[in-house]
DNA sequence: CTGTTAGCGCTTTCAC
DNA sequence: GTGAAAGCGCTAACAG
């Protein structure tokens, strides 16, 4: 047998009857929220123990409106940076259960907002957490109206007044120009996201390319942008026609993980040697993934755990009734060498 | 503000109210367990369109004792093959979303089989379902002895008497082995699990190495295999060792994905041209991982999603009170050709 | 320091 | 077909 009759738990009634003492003091005595004497302290606890009891958390939850329960809201279909998700959601259930919180997976479509609606207004979950927020995102409006706090793992466009956590992504482009300047590069291509993003405003791109783009005119590197669609196929090109128009470039960045690996096929035939050829920089790639290619990339990336983790006590904050202070955080882009980049190469023609 | 004043949902007090019947008629007419006049249910129907009545979840699930909620244990700093993880996670949210039931996280270590016992006894969750699954996991006996119904993604030992999904690891290491023969090689290496694991009985790696042994040695093919620890390092020196004891190896598989890095590593740096000179076959390598490597790689794995589905699927089939038929699942093994393979090299000394 | 007493919002038996 | 009423197990005034 899988299972076996489910054994009926005690209740606080029982708990009570067996201590001499009303259901009350019982509930005072697990709280502490009012002063119980010594000994009957130890009959209640003796009397818990014997009977094994353990409070049922849907009566607390229906009497005391506190359901200790965090919904994670993550749009179906729609991926970020790749895998480094699931670090999000580990970091935020660790974090979440530390304040003794539980969370609860929705997976929901970013446009089904009937479904959130409906979802919040169960009163199951005290709070919701937003991931893959868009620059113009549904959501925050059914939660503002319906009174529900949430914290954004993202921002949208106007979030002045929104709680959220959001990677830092305007550090992304001067790290990388500052790193590949200080190796002498002068010549930098970069194979970004698709352009159909890059159009529809979509934060990371637009707040990753301006910054970018700015430090390097003041440094007076070059820099070409290419926006491929996210193939493989696309990113050889994107990266052929980048030697085209800049047969100069000793270094890429990576923003589009399958048309970077298109570039670096292109880069491998044509006997480019990473690093010494061609230095190498990814944003936002996984640690996995960046240690799978030959030799290791050097990346740049948002530090999912403490996002995950930041959220969550954002959002726990809110619901302690912290009303007034501004919650927003943007964390630090995290660099890691695995040495795809180094000097640049002299020209020898 | 990040959030309004909560608005005060109706009740089902205010729906039977404004539609003048009693409280029961409209719990009556949500559920169809009994018939209603089509007058009375059209009443109660905009009564509560009216008042936008969302049945609260909390006293649903205490008064009825169904909470409609599962949990989904997985345990921390555990990662079995690697990204892939997350797969299961969301095909699990997804299917039990299809029959009205919500996937709670818990991050918990396997021996902490207190936290388990105390976190069913609270009844919030219907049922159970594990992840990362040992030989010997304490986590069985103490959902058994709670009466917990549950369903295991894995296998112990003993599990005959178990619900459970599961990979069929038995398949991987012979469909492996008949493509490579396939393909005329006859020498083939492995660069397996470290070997901790293999004395610890883990369930993966002897269930896979066993068949594929025995049907190597029935088609007359050299087998040779290393548990290097895992890291690129220890993959390095064991793919030497390998080509030491073995230099007419023509093809290797990989269970162990950073000593298996290590290993192509040495093949690249001795000029071994993947597939011509080597056939390379990875178990249990996510897509984003095996498409990184030049070339990408061909790869044997389990089919995440259909794991995750399935296993609610059967949790839920206990749920609803099926006692008796036996509920386990061995998935096929997925095969991805990606092109790392080819036809054994002819010996040319 | 402790007990009494209403509920929380819904389910479900019993009765008409 | 419909209603009344007794809980589910716990919280939180309100009374000492």
């Amino acid at each position: 047998m899988t299972s076996t009759k489910k054994l009926k738990q005690a209740t606080r009634a029982d708990v009570a009857r067996m201590a001499g003492v009303s259901e009350s003091t019982v509930s005072y005595a697990l709280t502490g929220v009012r002063p119980i004497s010594e000994e009957t302290r130890e009959r209640i606890e003796s009397a818990m123990n014997a009977l094994g009891y353990v409070p049922n958390a849907m009566a607390q939850a229906l009497a005391s409106k506190k359901s200790g329960l965090l919904a994670l809201l993550f749009p179906v279909g729609e991926r970020g940076f790749g895998e480094t998700d699931f670090e999000y959601v580990e970091a935020a259930t660790a974090a979440a259960a530390e304040d003794g919180y539980q969370l609860l997976l929705w997976p929901n479509a970013v446009e089904d907002t009937a479904s959130l609606q409906k979802i919040v207004a169960q009163g199951l979950v005290e709070g919701v957490l937003l991931m893959e927020v868009r620059s113009q995102d549904p959501r925050v409006k059914v939660l503002q109206e319906s009174g529900t706090p949430f914290c954004l793992i993202g921002r949208t466009d106007n979030s002045e007044n929104l709680t959220y956590v959001d990677a830092d992504f305007s550090q992304w482009g001067p790290m990388a120009i500052n790193h590949l300047v200080d190796l002498g590069h002068t010549n930098i291509g970069v194979i970004s996201m698709r352009g159909e993003l890059v159009e529809a405003g979509y934060g990371p791109v637009i707040r990753t390319e301006a910054p970018l783009i700015e430090l390097a005119q003041r440094m007076g590197v070059t820099v070409t942008i290419k926006h491929p669609k996210a193939t493989i196929r696309a990113g050889r090109l994107a990266f052929e026609e980048l030697l085209e128009e800049q047969p100069g470039i000793t270094a890429i960045i990576g923003f589009n993980e399958p048309a970077f690996i298109g570039a670096l096929e292109v880069a491998g035939a044509r006997g480019m040697k990473i690093p010494e050829d061609l230095s190498v920089l990814s944003f936002g790639l996984s640690e996995e993934a960046a240690t799978m290619t030959v030799p290791a990339q050097t990346t740049i990336n948002v530090d999912g755990p403490e996002l995950g983790r930041m959220a969550v006590q954002y959002l726990i904050a809110r619901l302690n009734g912290d009303k007034k202070s501004v919650l927003q955080k943007l964390t630090q882009p995290q660099f890691f060498d695995r040495g795809s980049t180094g000097p640049a190469p002299q020209f020898s023609g």
